[in-house]
DNA sequence: AAGACGAAAGTGGTTGA
DNA sequence: TCAACAACTTTCGTCTT
């Protein structure tokens, strides 16, 4: 992922690029992706300017010049009604003039609503494949992300970090989890920051969605560990008792998760050290510690590890 | 020597005044 | 906006296998 120099679109691999100079970038004249040039260090960063994108958060240091608000607008049709010479306008002329500020607007934003679909859409497809994710979750992301963009919530916002959201709450609705750090790490977005627009757009559009199950990672952290069904099954049982039990509520899924396949592999003597289960969970043994004691007390375990 | 245990202090996010 | 809070991590000393 280069951005100096490039030579062709990395989207779609269109050879036609635009420069535009006062905006110091680039961007493909076929899909309309914008490869950022000539920006301020950090390498690898692809961002979208559309007209809309005005107040963006400094990202370091002094103000960038590159942004200018609104500028097309502003520019060529401005809000004050005099010719070129400052003399006034003819009310008629100035009708003619105020609907054509009108439409420019509208089709503007209209385009730029188009440009930032297929990036978003692009990019979408990409971290949900890097992530092994099925169509359907890709078709119900895209709706929700066209949701999102409709309710204008993308503003000041990087288009990934909404798109790494969209896609996050979608597998946890459909019950496929992908734990943050997953979706970071296949979209380059910090966790904090999709949490953030995640949040957001979860209020925002009213979005439900269920808390995890831990039984939900199961059978991918047993995949990992390459333990069996039989271990599975009452690893389930296991989350499913201490459910019931209401001692899972406040608890990390993942963690929970671990503890109960570490108690069930050490049950169906296929015994994984705490340090294994925890590096696949991504948690700590520690914290496997903590839930495989509260899971001991409470359900009465009385096996040694 | 490696794994398990748990105390204590630190971290980042949520919540409620 | 700030402080209290819960969950989790980091670190470390000790015990067990």
């Amino acid at each position: 992922m280069s951005g100096m120099g490039a030579t062709k679109c990395p989207e779609c691999s269109s050879k036609r690029l635009i420069r535009d100079y006062e905006k110091g970038e680039l961007l493909c004249a076929q899909c309309g992706l914008i490869i950022v040039e000539n920006i301020h260090d950090s390498g690898p960063e692809w961002r979208a300017f559309d007209a809309e994108q005005k107040e963006k958060r400094a990202h370091s240091g002094a103000p960038i010049r590159y942004m200018r608000p609104n500028k097309g607008l502003v520019t060529e049709i401005d809000q004050y009604n005099r010719d070129i010479r400052g003399g006034k306008i003819s009310p008629k002329k100035q009708a003619q003039l105020y609907r054509m500020r009108k439409w420019h607007k509208r089709v503007s934003i209209a385009t730029s609503m188009e440009r930032n679909l297929v990036i978003a859409l692009a990019e979408l497809d990409r971290v949900a494949s890097s992530l092994g994710l099925p169509e359907n979750i890709k078709e119900s992301a895209a709706l929700l992300y066209r949701r999102a963009v409709k309710a204008e919530l993308i503003r000041g916002r990087l288009i990934e970090s909404v798109v790494a959201a969209v896609i996050y709450a979608i597998c946890r609705i459909q019950g496929i989890p992908r734990t943050l750090d997953e979706i970071a790490k296949a979209s380059g977005i910090e966790k904090k920051e999709i949490g953030r627009a995640y949040r957001f757009i979860k209020t925002e559009l009213e979005v439900s969605v269920p808390l995890t199950d831990p039984s939900q990672y199961v059978p991918k952290f047993a995949s990992a560990l390459r333990l069996g069904g039989q271990v599975q099954e009452e690893a389930v049982k296991l989350i499913k008792k201490s459910l019931k039990k209401g001692l899972i509520s406040g608890r990390g899924p993942t963690g929970v998760a671990a503890a109960a396949l570490y108690i069930a592999s050490a049950l169906f003597g296929e015994k994984r050290t705490q340090k294994e289960v925890a590096d696949v969970a991504g948690v700590t043994e520690v914290t496997i510690r903590n839930r495989y004691r509260e899971l001991k007390k409470e359900l009465g375990l009385k096996i040694n590890l």
